[in-house]
DNA sequence: CTGAAAGCGCTTACAG
DNA sequence: CTGAAAGCGCTTACAG
C-alpha cells in the first residue's frame, strides 16, 4: 500500500508537505505542490481515512436506528435522512434492531467506541430515560422523547388528528375502528409516538357520538401479521364502516374488504396514516395522513449537527454539562414539531 | 476522554498487559487481570475502535450500493444484507445512489480511502468492466457483471420467465404486455438485469403465437411514474389481457385496471415480478415471481467475505493477482445464481 | 507472564 | 514556505 511517506520520498519532500497539499491546507509553493502532484499521480497515491479519523477522534458516520426497513415508513424516513446526511458530508450507518439480538444496546457501544459520530434513534426502546441522558454523546430521537438533553423530532400528530376526526365526522361514519400499537403503551412517557394521534382521534369522535374502537396491529416487524389484523376487524366488527390504521394496514384493509365484497367508499371509509410508497401501492389511492419525510429528515439532521459541533468545542463550564448537550445560551429544542398534511383520495366520502 | 493509558496508570500495570486484557488474547495472570478490569470499571474506560481499525487498516463495514431504498425491491435486498452482514460482524453502510451526483463513483472512492472493505453493488452503472477490474479491492455484483475477477449472485431470471411464460400460455392469454427498463439496454454486457426474464417470456410467448409487446416503465427511483406507466398500458394497448411488470408497477397496473371497471383476473392477469412486500399491499394477492431475499443476501455474504479473506492474504503471486481476485485453486464462483419462486395469487386465472 | 518500543498513516503545532 | 517531531489510541512482535 503507497502511503504519504512513499510520495514524500517520490516528491524528495517531507510527509508535512505531503499532508498539505493533500489538504490543500496552509501555503505551499507552486513548485512544491507541482512536484507532490506529480508523486501522487505516478504513485497512484490514495490517502487512507482511517489515520485522518484516528487523528480528529471522528467518523463522519451517524447510525441510523430503525426497526427494519422492510418497512415502508422506516424506509422512507432512512432513505431521507441518508439524503440529507449525505448532502452534508455524513455517512449513514444502517442499523436494524429487529434482527440485533441486544436491541439498540449494540449500536450505542458502537457509538461509545467512536465507530460513529451519533445516532438517530427511531426505534422502541425499553430503557430508562437515565439510560440514553447517561450516554452523553452526540443522540437524536425521532417521535419519542429518550430523556433529558436527549432532543427530538416528530410529527405533529394532534393535527394528524384532528383531519382524521373531522372528515370521519363530516362523512357521518357511525363505528370506527382505530388500528395501532400495543394499548399498553398509553402512557405519558410512552416512546410508541402514534398514539398521539389516535388519542385524539379518540376523544374527537366521543364527543360526537361516535362509537371507536382500538385494535392492536401485529409488530411493525411482521408486516404480513398486518393482514391477520385486516381479518380479525372485520369478524369482530362486522357493522365497521371506517377503519384507521398505517399505510400497511390501511391496504390490507382495503384488500380483505374487497374480498368480502364491501364497497369502499360507500360502505366503508378507510384512512392511512403515515402517506409512504406503501399507500400508493394499494388497490385504490388511499386517502392518507402524510408525514412530511424531507422536512423530518432536515429537522433531524439539523438537531445532529448541533449535537456534534456541541461536543466538538466543549462548553467553558465544568465537564458534567459536555458532549450530547448544549450550552444555555443555545438551547435544544426539545420536541420540535413537523407538520403533517392530510391528502383526500378514492377511500373516503 | 479515558484511553489505555490512564487504565493503565490506575491498575499499575502497562499498556501492553490492558489491551492484552481487553482484547482477551494471550496470557494474563489472575491478579493482573483482575487490577486491570477493577480500573476499567472504575474509570469507565471504553476502547476506542478507531485505534483498531487503523491498525489492521480494517473498519468491518460494507457499503451497499442501491439506487435508492425507497424502491421496495432494494429496501428488501439492503435489509437482508444487513441482516446477514450483521451475523457475520460487518457493518452495513447505506450508499444511494440517486441522490449521489457522481453516482457510485463517491462510494468506490470511500472504498479506496479504507472507509469501508467492501461493496455490494446493486445499481445500474455506466462505467465500463475495466473502471471495476482496476479497482482491486473487494467487491460483489448483484445481478450483474462489473468485470472480470468481480463474482457476482444473480436469481435465476431465465426460470422465473419460463414460469411467467408458462402461466400466460396455459391460461390462454392473447395480448401480454411486459414492463421493465429501457429496451437500449437489452444487451449482452447490460447491467440491467432482468432482462434475462423478459427475453425469455418474449421467445416462449411467440413460439406459442402469442402477442407480446414492450413498455419500458419510469426510473426505478420514481415510484410515482408508475402510476403514469400503468395508464400508458391501457391507453395504447386496449385489448391488453395480461401484464407483466416488477411489483410497483403490478400494484399499479391493478389499481388502474380497478378504476377503468376491468375485471381481474378475468378479463386481464397481471403477474408480478419480485415478490417484495409491494406484491402484498396491492389490492389483491398479486400472482408472483418471488425472488429469494435471504438466499441473495447470504450469497453475497458469502462472495464478500471470500473476497476480503483473499485480499488479506495476499496470493504467493506477483501483486497483480492480488486484491479482489482468489488464486486459481478456489476459483470465485462467476455469476452464482439463486433460484425463484412462482406463487399463485388472485391476479392469474 | 509482563513491559518497553515501534508502528498503523495521517495531522498539526512549532521551529527554522 | 518547509521540515522534524510529537501524537491520535491502540496492537503486536520482541526482550526479559
Amino acid at each position: 500500500m503507497v502511503g504519504m511517506r512513499d510520495v514524500a520520498k517520490e516528491a524528495g519532500v517531507s510527509v508535512s508537505t505531503v499532508s498539505l497539499v493533500v489538504n490543500k491546507t496552509g501555503y505551499v509553493s507552486d513548485d512544491m505542490r507541482a512536484k507532490v502532484e506529480a508523486a501522487m499521480q505516478s504513485l497512484n497515491y490514495i490517502p487512507n481515512e482511517l489515520a485522518r479519523n484516528l487523528y480528529r477522534n471522528r467518523t463522519n458516520t451517524i447510525g441510523v436506528i430503525v426497526p427494519t426497513i422492510l418497512h415502508p415508513f422506516f424506509a422512507a424516513l432512512t432513505a431521507h435522512l441518508q439524503r440529507e446526511f449525505a448532502g452534508r458530508g455524513l455517512k449513514t450507518l444502517l442499523c436494524s434492531t429487529a434482527d440485533a439480538a441486544t436491541g439498540e444496546s449494540e449500536y450505542v457501544n458502537m457509538l461509545q467506541r467512536h465507530m460513529m459520530d451519533g445516532i438517530i434513534m427511531t426505534a422502541h426502546t425499553e430503557h430508562q430515560p437515565d439510560y440514553w441522558t447517561s450516554i452523553r454523546r452526540p443522540i437524536v430521537a425521532f417521535d419519542r422523547i429518550l430523556g433529558e438533553g436527549v432532543p427530538s423530532v416528530r410529527s405533529d400528530h394532534e393535527a394528524g388528528g384532528r383531519a382524521i376526526a373531522r372528515q370521519l365526522i363530516d362523512s357521518g361514519a357511525r363505528h370506527v375502528v382505530l388500528v395501532g400499537g400495543p394499548r399498553s403503551q398509553f402512557t405519558e412517557g410512552t416512546t410508541f409516538p402514534t398514539v398521539r394521534y389516535h388519542l385524539t382521534v379518540e376523544h374527537m369522535l366521543a364527543d360526537a357520538g361516535i362509537a371507536c374502537d382500538y385494535v392492536e396491529a401485529g409488530a411493525v416487524t411482521d408486516v404480513v401479521a398486518h393482514e391477520a389484523t385486516a381479518t380479525a376487524i372485520f369478524e369482530r366488527y362486522p357493522d365497521v364502516d371506517a377503519i384507521v390504521g398505517s399505510d400497511v394496514v390501511a391496504a390490507m384493509a382495503l384488500q380483505e374488504a374487497g374480498r368480502r365484497g364491501i364497497q369502499v367508499p360507500t360502505d366503508l371509509q378507510i384512512i392511512a396514516y403515515d402517506g409512504t410508497m406503501a399507500a400508493e401501492l394499494a388497490g385504490k389511492r388511499l386517502t392518507m395522513v402524510r408525514q412530511d419525510f424531507p422536512a423530518i429528515a432536515a429537522a433531524l439532521a439539523e438537531q445532529m449537527d448541533r449535537q456534534i459541533e456541541a461536543e466538538n468545542k466543549p462548553s467553558r463550564g465544568s465537564q458534567s454539562e459536555s458532549a450530547g448537550q448544549s450550552g444555555a445560551d443555545d438551547p435544544v429544542q426539545l420536541g420540535q414539531i413537523v407538520p403533517v398534511s392530510f391528502i383526500a383520495g378514492e377511500t373516503t366520502r
